[in-house]
RNA sequence: CGGGGUGUGGCUCAGUUUGGUAGAGUGCUUGGUUCGGGACCAAGAGGCCGGAGGUUCAAAUCCUCUCACUCCGACCA
């Protein structure tokens, strides 16, 4: 096995990240673009990723008390206006429905860049008492903000997700919500995914358009990058109040309630891609793998292969794990080989005359392209095991990377200069004032991603300015 | 929104400097031989060269305009 056998289509991601990140979502088929800017087309086998991500969540959303519901793609540009920091935020990205059919609209639309404020103005119509509390709803569906720059799944204008908007009765309730959906993702992220992700608070600057509070997880990037992967927001009274959502409480009186919202979405797929992937391909964690095992037969007209390797893939069907046989002739095994290196399949089994003298075949996993002979007895069984061996050993790797590639900020002038020392988390003080986070971000290109829940303290002093430090935080360059 | 790059069979590209009526590899179809790291032989289908206008006897090639995609920056999940 030599470099000469990577899939050549694919730029190696030490010559041009970016361009590597294309190809392997281009040559696997995960996504095309359409004829409409910044739109992707999401095919088959990235669709399948998002559904593994959207089944594993809506299991957790549901286990947790959640419904979902289905809110109209289309609000009123009076409902949008109703919150004043919320419409601030999002205005410079709405796309607008002006016309129905040949007839001007009295009245814009605009295509939801979220969904806070036609939630809001339904939920004003239905909630009436504290016994309706707490609200906890979910919606699936896709939302646009016009972006200037666009990636496949890291920042399309149309882009699927989940969004999650909750009432409660008391502010503790609603940042409880916050903090479980919040780690709800974690394991999304780090459970499904074996992506792991620093969880924490987003500064003021960074937190989202009308929210008290904004939790986040950040993942960090094969290049060094930070991906935010997913948010939680504590909205406080500011959607309840704007839009006169009250309720009757123990005491009679009428009260706002407290609000919650939170979303993942398709760019976790880009994040997938960007913490595992390598110069061959995709590399797929077990859990989310559509596709966990592929058996190759080789010389498969010789007696007794092909037959073999149907009974290992029933064994393995039964045993409840994803396989597929690829029995097509038309291909060799090289190139099959190859192709579900790129592909990402955990695991691969390849079984000739040779294996079957032996009563056992090669099993190669992906994550290591190592190769081990597997008796064909207890077969599914042993394939079981090594697939969740598969799974923690990426999610290690993937941890000890983001560990060799976390700093501690020593010297900010240092930082400013040495671009080396950008290239992954840094943590340092940080005084809390907005224009130390303004001047970073300007300076560097880095931006404060979290202030974690897990605090140390690297110094008394903030490393931007010398005034007496509050928090330690992420720095990171991010997507 | 600023700066670069690219548009030619499905895909990757050559051909453009110096105009002469479109080519390679790969993929696809059919038949045969193969099968332990991208197999081979043979036959075949497939392109008004991103679009519009102009120059010319003649334009993929020269001129003008335009559109799209893509990468890098500033803004966002």
């Amino acid at each position: 096995m030599t470099d000469q056998n990577f899939v050549k289509e694919i730029t190696p991601m030490e010559v041009d990240f970016p361009r590597w990140y294309t190809d392997v979502i281009l040559k696997n088929e995960l996504v095309d673009y359409s004829p409409v800017k910044g739109f992707m087309v999401i095919r088959p086998y990235g669709y399948a990723l998002w559904e593994k991500i959207q089944a594993f969540a809506d299991e957790k959303f549901k286990a947790t008390g959640h419904k979902n519901m289905y809110f109209p793609l289309l609000i009123p540009e009076s409902l949008l206006n109703k919150e004043k920091e919320h419409v601030e935020g999002f205005a410079p990205e709405v796309a607008w429905v002006t016309h129905g059919g040949s007839e001007e609209l009295a009245e814009r639309l605009c295509v939801r860049p979220t969904s806070e404020t036609i939630i809001c103005h339904m939920y004003s119509k239905w909630l009436n008492s504290y016994r309706d509390l707490p609200y906890l709803f979910n919606q699936w569906c896709s939302v646009v903000r016009w972006e200037k720059t666009t990636r496949p799944f890291l920042r399309t204008s149309e882009f699927l997700w989940q969004e999650g908007h909750t009432l409660h009765e008391t502010e503790e309730e609603a940042q409880q919500e916050t903090l479980q959906m919040l780690d709800i993702y974690r394991q999304v992220a780090e459970d499904l995914m074996a992506m792991p992700v620093v969880v924490g608070r987003k500064s003021d600057k960074e937190k989202f358009a009308g929210a008290s509070a904004t939790y986040t997880m950040e993942a960090l990037m094969h290049d060094g990058q930070a991906l935010q992967a997913g948010t939680s927001h504590n909205l406080g009274q500011h959607f309840t109040k704007a839009f006169d959502i009250t309720f009757s409480g123990r005491d009679g009186k009428e009260h706002h309630p407290y609000h919650t919202s939170w979303g993942i979405s398709t760019r976790l797929i880009g994040g997938l891609i960007m913490v595992h992937g390598d110069n061959r391909g995709l590399v797929l964690p077990p859990r989310i793998a559509p596709t966990q095992v592929v058996i190759i037969p080789i010389a498969q007209k010789k007696a007794g292969v092909l037959e073999q390797a149907e009974k290992l893939f029933n064994a393995l069907k039964h045993k409840g794990i994803r396989t597929e046989l690829d029995d097509n002739i038309k291909e060799s095994p090289g190139w099959k080989f190859n192709q579900y290196e790129m592909k990402g399949y955990p695991i691969r089994i390849e079984l000739g005359p040779r294996d079957i003298e032996n009563n056992q075949a090669m099993a190669v996993r992906r994550d290591t392209l190592e190769k081990t002979a597997v008796s064909f007895d207890g077969f599914e069984e042993t394939i079981h095991e090594m697939l969740e061996t598969i799974q923690s050993d990426m999610l290690e790797k993937a941890l000890k990377h983001r560990e060799d590639n976390t700093h501690v900020m020593t010297d900010y002038e240092a930082y400013k200069t040495d671009e080396t020392l950008r290239k992954g988390f840094t943590k340092a003080m940080w005084c809390g004032c907005r224009e130390c986070e303004d001047l970073v971000k300007k300076e560097t290109g880095a931006s404060i991603r979290c202030i974690p829940f897990e605090q140390e303290k690297l110094s008394d002093k903030c490393h931007f300015c010398d005034k007496e430090a509050k928090h330690m935080v992420y720095l990171a360059r991010a997507y």
